[in-house]
DNA sequence: GTCACCTGCTAGTTTTTCTTGGCATGTGCA
DNA sequence: TGCACATGCCAAGAAAAACTAGCAGGTGAC
């Protein structure tokens, strides 16, 4: 529940992270229940490698996170799940966020966040 | 007021759209007023190509909205504004969306839009 | 030992998006 | 006529993101 208006830059990343179909399905799955990653791989149909990179990008930007557990069996399985975000998208929320964007495309580092 | 809960290739654009520093200051520049091109190319210091080209992703996202005007001297100015969206973004109602995704990376023309 | 299943990383290619620069059109004014 | 300002579009290069393929390590079971 962190309805606390986000940082241009944060707004940002969630919003590039988000803006991806094999991520919004990822989250999708993830909010029904947690799943370990080469689980997570194969319901989606796509590689294990190209799910990682995925899962490390959602991570980042806060979306999921990830455990790593050892199954009964001794296996190391690394669990993800979402995280519960909450962000409200109108012209004003937008513009209060842009605002405290970072100078040029993000690339300076700026006093924000 | 469209909280009505878009498709997911519909959140998906929308996503895409807003995740980009200039057209975030766009939207957050017409929130304030109606602007014309040129003018906000000047105000936010970048060439009006460019403007032209993030406006015009903005405007198939239907976020904002240009009209055509002549001014009391006769130019043709073109003036956009934001339009009145809404978009809540949470694990469920992206996965709602999820749901709704066209197949692969939303490349197959669907019903939608 | 060999197979099946789990994790993680990296180098390199492909694809998409972003940006710049130039060119064309039209109006009013000195 | 030449200048200032408006609009619009396109080609081409630059940069960023997505994806593939391959290799590494580890455990349990037959």
């Amino acid at each position: 529940m962190s309805s606390s208006p986000l940082t241009g830059d944060d707004l940002l990343r969630t919003l590039a992270t988000l803006a991806n179909p094999h991520r919004l399905r990822v989250v999708a799955a993830l909010t029904e229940r947690r799943r370990y990653v080469s689980e997570l791989a194969r319901e989606l149909g796509i590689s294990r490698a190209l799910l990682q990179l995925h899962l490390k990008k959602l991570e980042s930007a806060g979306l999921v996170s990830g455990h790593l557990e050892l199954s009964d069996d001794g296996k190391a399985m690394k669990y993800y799940e979402v995280t519960d975000f909450a962000v409200e998208l109108t012209p004003r929320t937008v513009a209060a966020a842009a605002r405290t964007l970072s100078d040029r495309d993000g690339k300076e580092g700026e006093t924000g966040r």
